[in-house]
RNA sequence: GCGCCCGUAGCUCAGUCGGAUAGAGCAACAGCCUUCUAAGCUGUGGGUCGGGGGUUCGAUUCCCUCCGGGCGUGCCA
């Protein structure tokens, strides 16, 4: 963005707001320590808040609290100082040092107004950072079993993994989304005997379904669609072993099929979908047990082989290799994230859901084992969804086949209200997504309050078209802005990029939300307080000019969301 | 037993790295449309931030402990 430039070294950087004032407040620190009043090498670090009440300015800083004891100097003191450093800039109108020694620092009308130019100036780009050093980054999500449909847990992880993929790539990194099919192993085999035994009842024969086979009504779909296609192939193959190995690729190419399709409505498109099986068959697993013991990180026990992870703070050594030669999943998913790293990737991300968190030590200590950093690999754990029916808790279970698909879901609410119900709530927490209300609440839910938003602008500007009344944006002037409502909707066009960066950097794609309700309400306000289209032909254009910056901010982060931003509604 | 997440208004949840008088939506009540979309706006009521201790200028936030809810603790994937 434009708002401000620094130097730093020879390179040009964007920065936004929040991060010019931290700037300002150290510069200031700087010049204070300068006259001897205190040590700036001994500083706390600067934070930057939103004061909760408008009177204490647009950002403040408790710095001086904080190093009141550092410094042996008053609170207030300190504050004063810094105060006095901090000079009136095009962007700082005022800078007050409040009660213990609240700095309160308030914006500039005219930086506001400039804002506004910015963000009309960069339309559907505004909000983005740009970073010195973009991270290349691999964020994996979903990687849901390839034996049935996506159910509701994968909706969540989908929706937050796209997000904040969105929002790293905003904030000014190379993502790439990826998916991880786990087409290997005792759960591969069992979908094809069960795709089998369905086959034969098509047939007419009476068989014994397997035990733990899968018992969803898709089973029988599948066996449908390979009898449709297959049939010879099938008929061709001498035993059931092989005919079940057959369903087996069938199914999970039909399947994976189905869950991509899914995606794909749900608005989250994977770069690259990577197959379990093709680490066994190329010999990568093998390989990273070879490394492994080169390494000196495995041992025998009783047939077995053993990865000592408690030297990297599991709580258990693990299992990777089987008394009958047979690898476990964990040293395929330890070659997985090998192979992710070899692919280039500054850092690794992987959410995964609640059941999966006992895991975590053990990846995170193979990860530290190969001498990765702490900081190239992370993993989010997507806190479980409880789908509850007319206030009553619906169980989910794929091997039952009782449980709702998220197509089901989306055939329900719609793609719109589903991802914004998803990414409002932090991951961390347990969701209670009640479906019936969700659908009968339509009408009251906060994504159409958004996008009603979005809507209105839209609807006013089809209006000016129909009066015929132009619109020159730069045909305005900064004190048609000098009113409570359009001066808080310019601060909060200020807010957007660095409420992004924040966002990303904590990954937590649900503050996005909780900024964009705040731009919606503060729209709806102005919207209520002032006439837009107003026979003064400069001040129409003022209040156009603020309602498209609006226009524009919620169309981003709508976007950011997955969500879309309807022009009529 | 051990580990992770959660406990904030009637309900569902925000609350930034410890900051100023703890917020929103829904629900309840009272107002606001002859002019750009009322899916909107304004106002009112509603809280021992699960209990107790500690750390400090300051704790919903950090630490300890207890209580309650969920999940995990595989040679399944």
């Amino acid at each position: 963005m434009r708002t401000s430039r620094v130097r730093k070294g020879r390179q040009e950087l964007n920065v936004n707001t929040k991060d010019t004032i931290a700037q300002i407040v150290k510069d200031a620190l700087a010049g204070a320590a300068g006259e001897g009043i205190m040590a700036a090498a001994e500083a706390p670090p600067v934070k930057i808040e939103y004061p909760k009440e408008e009177r204490f300015g647009d950002y403040a800083t408790p710095f001086a609290m904080e190093a009141a004891r550092v410094f042996r100097k008053s609170p207030f003191e300190i504050g004063t100082a810094i105060a006095k450093h901090i000079e009136k800039s095009s962007l700082v109108e005022r800078v007050d040092v409040v009660k213990p020694g609240f700095i309160n620092i308030f914006l500039s009308a005219r930086y506001l107004c400039d804002v506004l130019q910015t963000v009309l100036a960069e339309k559907d780009s505004y909000g983005r950072n740009s970073r010195q050093a973009p991270r290349r980054i691999n964020i994996e999500f979903v990687s849901a079993n390839p034996t049935g449909p996506l159910n509701i847990v994968s909706a969540r992880a989908a929706a937050i993994g796209d997000t904040l993929a969105n929002l790293l790539e905003a904030a000014g990194d190379r993502v790439d989304r990826e998916f991880y099919v786990n087409d290997f192993g005792n759960q591969v085999l069992l979908l094809g005997q069960s795709v089998l035994c369905r086959y034969r009842e098509i047939s007419g024969e009476t068989v014994s379904f397997p035990v733990d086979g899968y018992h969803g009504a898709y089973v029988r779909d599948i066996a449908a669609h390979i009898r449709e296609n297959f049939n010879a192939q099938v008929e061709a193959l001498p035993s059931d072993d092989e005919k079940a190995g057959f369903m087996a690729v069938k199914a999970i190419e039909y399947n994976v099929s189905g869950q991509r399709h899914d995606l794909a409505r749900f608005n989250v498109n994977f770069t690259t979908w990577f197959s379990e099986r093709g680490l066994h068959e190329s010999g990568a697993v093998a390989h990273t047990r070879d490394e492994m013991k080169a390494r000196g990180l495995l041992y025998e026990e009783a047939g077995k082989t053993v990865f000592r992870s408690t030297d990297f703070g599991d709580d258990k050594d693990r299992v990777v290799v089987r008394d009958d030669g047979r690898p476990t999943y964990m040293l395929a998913d330890i070659a997985y994230h090998r192979d992710k790293i070899a692919r280039g990737y500054d850092l690794v991300i992987d959410i995964w859901g609640p059941d999966h968190h006992g895991y975590i030590a053990r990846m995170a200590g193979a990860m530290k084992a190969f001498g990765y950093g702490e900081d190239a690999f992370r993993v989010l754990i997507a806190q479980q969804v409880n789908l509850v029916m007319e206030g009553e808790l619906v169980k989910m279970s794929k091997r039952l086949g009782k449980f709702s698909t998220m197509s089901e879901l989306l055939d329900e609410i719609g793609v719109d209200v589903a991802r914004y119900f998803f990414i409002m709530r932090s991951i961390d927490s347990h969701l209670d997504f009640d479906l019936a209300l969700a659908k009968k609440q339509s009408s009251e839910n906060p994504v159409f309050y958004l996008q009603y938003a979005h809507a209105r602008i839209c609807s006013i500007f089809r209006e000016a078209q129909k009066r015929d009344l132009g619109y020159e944006p730069s045909e305005r002037d900064g004190a048609h802005y000098d009113n409570p409502e359009a001066l808080a909707l310019l601060k909060l066009l200020a807010r957007f990029p660095e409420e992004i960066a924040d966002a990303a950097n904590a990954c937590e794609p649900h503050r996005v939300t909780n900024y964009l309700l705040r731009l919606a309400q503060g729209y709806h306000r102005f919207y209520t307080e002032h006439r837009v289209l107003a026979d003064d032909a400069v001040q129409r254009n003022s209040y156009m000019a603020l309602c498209d910056g609006v226009r524009i901010v919620l169309k981003n982060g709508l976007g950011l969301l997955g969500v879309s931003a309807p022009e009529r509604m």
